[in-house]
DNA sequence: CAGCGGCTCGATAGCGCTAACAATCCCGGG
DNA sequence: CCCGGGATTGTTAGCGCTATCGAGCCGCTG
């Protein structure tokens, strides 16, 4: 009998554990319906201004947050995302990671991790999908290029973004860069400085991105006139291990290329290892570019000039993605929309004109 | 009436779009009340062997699954953990997300990121988390050695974790790694392997790590009976670039030291850029050690021979115990616990016996 | 054999929120 | 002055699950 309210108080939060503010609360305060309350916080448009105004005013002041849980419940809408990766590098699983979360927080979507092998039967995954109850996936490289596995994921109706493929599925909601025109851009940049005789390191054959890159670089030398040699297109795979022998390859060669062009960043980190090892200076003797700006692009020294690909605006773009189709319900999830991000070279220290001989 | 209940059924996914399987439909299936099949599903003690077989059986026939958001509206116990890093590496948080999240889906947990700054006002930051509806928080270094931090946050009654702190404070939980002994491990196996000079490249020195792993190393060299020279401690700050400059500074002294040990992988790598580019080899003219096994330990030649710190299994932990607090309630949130992980010395190529000059 | 405690299990009543519909109000036209 | 209709707000009834309490049942003691 010492407080009022204490009784009321203490039953509720007997079971819970933080004396958390409810609509009912709200409503009370403010003098108005739990409901109106709800269609305020929800954005209703059939609100009129002034019962707005005064909702919100109560809700700053009593500190009020709805509850996701008692909120997806009632609406039965809900949103769980699961994000399939195999092995990417880990900078590229941070930075998505940090994209698709920030957006996640946002919807009150749940990100929920799957590790899963490229070599996963795509039946026995969707089995487990299922059972995580995720309603939708999110598929970055290398995983998002296997067609097999986003033709079973569609098929059980689950909405799909593939970010950064290069084999867009029907659909399949997609985030992708423009690989080709920024290896092109970079390409062009490198001639620009006056360089003629360009290496290019290339990468992973099996993952989409390696052909764009080459082709890109391709282009640009075929705009610029200057003829392409097969010596200087070395092949590699996107391991630091293979930009260390692919760089051997190219200096050896008998008069070699004043730039090399990698096709990611641990290849172009290790073609600058190699060439300061032979004594050589870069940017001075040879220039070397790469491409993702990953952690390594600046983490070495001379800090890579690299092409920026904004992996986690990507995921924040394909999160959003999902959620819309989620909320959206079966019709909206037919339309898969195709966003394109723009690329942007990033320029460091690790290029510049080539000597004069 | 080919199937009874399926005006039941159509009504309720009118609103739902997944027609997702529920207690109600598994205990009728079974011949149990709801309650029962709830029991059954949290694992609870008091259901009989027989009447828990059939149900489970039940369960996975229909393929049901708990609705999570119902289930945390009726317990009212939610986990929304906050995972608050300032400017961590990116390898760092990658591993340390997926270790979080990995747990955390097991749980039913969210993990919601919040950037935050350094400087960023204690109290401003607790009321920011408040509006996310947080329950606790997981602090990576560097953001959990701040007292004011983490005392803010523990004040407000929300569970805290540090994750390899050299700061424990009052009432967090903390996991944490044996940095100093890790430190002290790794440079016995360099003197093990005839080493007698052995530089060190320090971290940044507003980090409790950092003298850690410095404590460590004198330890190792004292017992060994082995005399400090302050010359052959450098200081860095964790950064590439700091790695170039120590590196430069021991490799130039009259007697270099046969070996380094830098306090992390970042500057151990810069060591061996520099070492190559002096045309030394490493191991076989400089053996060089690294710390934490990043994922540059790997990715550059040779690979460093390295402590790996396990970082995702200490952000598992950490999530463990937050998830372990907030179902505990007030009580066990009191009772916080110390967990300790086990390094573990990773050799690789990257050091070996000291040439016999 | 009444009575008691332990063991299972079911009925009830919400958790906090929102769809769907109902009610109200205000306005101008008939 | 009454009525239809748009704009605004309230009422009702759950969403799927679990806390709580009580009912039924058993074997046991006195």
């Amino acid at each position: 009998m010492i407080e009022g309210d204490a009784s009321g108080e203490s039953r509720r939060t007997a079971r819970r554990g933080g004396a958390s503010v409810t609509v009912s609360q709200v409503a009370h305060a403010a003098g108005v319906s739990p409901m109106t309350v709800s269609r305020v916080v929800n954005g209703d448009p059939r609100v009129s201004q002034a019962t707005r105004e005064k909702v919100d005013e109560v809700i700053r002041d009593l500190g009020y947050v709805p509850n996701p849980a008692a909120r997806s419940l009632a609406s039965g809408r809900q949103c769980r995302i699961g994000l399939l990766y195999s092995n990417p590098s880990a900078s590229y699983l941070s930075e998505f990671l940090v994209g698709a979360l920030a957006e996640a927080a946002r919807h009150d979507a749940q990100i929920i991790l799957e590790q899963c092998e490229a070599e996963a039967d795509a039946a026995a995954l969707v089995g487990q999908l299922r059972r995580h109850r995720l309603d939708a996936v999110l598929l970055p490289p290398p995983l998002c290029d296997d067609p097999q596995l986003v033709e079973a994921l569609v098929g059980v109706g689950m909405a799909v973004a593939q970010v950064a493929t290069g084999r867009p599925a029907e659909g399949a909601h997609t985030v992708c860069m423009d690989d080709e025109g920024a290896a092109a851009a970079m390409t062009a940049r490198l001639i620009a400085l006056g360089h003629r005789r360009i290496g290019f390191i290339g990468g992973d054959p099996r993952q989409a991105s390696s052909q764009l890159r080459l082709t890109g670089y391709r282009r640009a030398l075929a705009e610029a006139g200057i003829a392409m040699e097969a010596a200087l297109e070395t092949a590699g795979d996107y391991s630091y291990r293979s930009g260390l022998a692919s760089c051997e390859a190219l200096l050896d060669l008998a008069v070699p290329p004043t730039a090399i062009f990698a096709a990611n960043d641990d290849m172009a980190a290790a073609a600058v290892a190699v060439t300061h090892r032979r004594g050589l200076d870069v940017p001075r003797d040879v220039s070397i570019c790469g491409f993702d700006d990953t952690a390594i692009a600046t983490t070495i020294w001379p800090e890579l000039t690299t092409v920026r690909q904004p992996v986690a605006e990507m995921a924040r773009m394909a999160t959003q993605l999902l959620a819309g189709a989620i909320a959206g319900g079966a019709e909206e999830r037919q339309a898969a929309s195709d966003e394109s991000v723009a690329f942007s070279l990033i320029a460091r220290d690790s290029d510049g004109p080539p000597q004069r001989a």
